[in-house]
DNA sequence: CTGGGCTCCTGTCAGC
DNA sequence: TGCTGACAGGAGCCCA
């Protein structure tokens, strides 16, 4: 579910409210992706500091340490002011940090998603989880140069090359297609056979489609809510995701769904080119 | 090393 | 109405 900008979204909805609160009780519920690592009664006591985000992953700085979170599919973070009397957690409510400020909620009904406990973003579970991540999309190295020189050390379909995040993280299923839509290229191009005017458009069309989407607060396909409970409205403005079908936004040719790696890949045969 | 496929888990929806 | 299969925003892992 979560890409990039819902991540984003979720991250910036919670992290000055959290910052600085204290840890009263931590609840664990059901086995996410991952073990938490660390003994839950340890964090207690301990102070959140900043949340950043690396890909879709959050950090949560503690004192000791900090938490790794990831969404997975279906997963989501509220956060609920107030010290005590939180909500009974329903069954998909898998994590509960409860602050002296409010009470940061894990909801992930299909168990993908995972927090873990690692002694710094740069040592233990979390580098370990970290490496292998290609850029940030608005690091100022992520260029069409960059973009090239990666896509042409690969031969894979272009589309499978952005989902892969090792070249450049953030776009999942939907920005994915989004981005190939905006820059006119074929999903299924061999990675190395792209251009390198066509991979600084598709460089551009990854930054843009991503900050367009945080800006409208992510997309909203069945369940995902930031961390106040708001809906993003990126889908009303997809030009070929979930569109399957229809008619393209851009010409006159009709959305297709195809399967790329056993995901559901959305494009315009007219006018995007190989 | 690379590319491709499988897998984790639950919910929802279309079709019969 | 009830059952079955397909599909869903991710990504680590295993195998050829």
């Amino acid at each position: 579910m979560p890409e990039l900008p819902e991540v984003e979204v979720t991250r910036l909805s919670f992290a000055e409210r959290i910052r600085g609160a204290r840890i009263s009780s931590v609840r664990v519920g059901k086995p996410l992706r991952w073990p938490l690592g660390v003994a839950p009664e340890s964090l207690v006591g301990q102070s959140v500091g900043t949340v950043t985000r690396r890909g879709k992953y959050l950090w949560l700085a503690l004192d000791r340490g900090g938490l790794l979170m990831h969404l997975g599919m279906s997963g989501s973070l509220a956060f609920r002011a107030g010290g005590g009397a939180e909500t009974e957690a329903g069954p998909h409510d898998h994590f509960d940090l409860v602050t002296e400020r409010g009470t940061l909620r894990m909801t992930d009904p299909r168990r993908f998603g995972a927090v873990v406990w690692s002694p710094a973003i740069d040592a233990g579970a979390a580098a370990r989880l970290l490496a292998g991540l290609g850029l940030e999309p608005f690091d100022p190295r992520f260029d069409g140069a960059h973009l090239h020189a990666a896509l042409n050390k690969r031969r894979i379909a272009v589309k499978l090359a952005l989902l892969g995040g090792g070249i450049v993280v953030g776009a999942g299923n939907i920005y994915a297609c989004e981005a190939l839509f905006e820059a006119r290229i074929d999903p299924r191009l061999r990675s190395d056979r792209l251009s390198k005017p066509r991979a600084a458009l598709l460089a551009a069309a990854v930054r843009t489609t991503l900050a367009r989407a945080i800006e409208v607060g992510g997309s909203t396909l069945r369940d995902f809510r930031d961390a106040h409970g708001a809906a993003g409205a990126f889908q009303l403005q997809a030009g070929v995701y979930g569109r399957a079908g229809l008619a393209c936004v851009r010409c006159d040719g009709t959305v297709r769904r195809i399967v790329q790696g056993q995901r559901s890949t959305f494009f315009c045969p007219g006018c995007q080119k190989r």
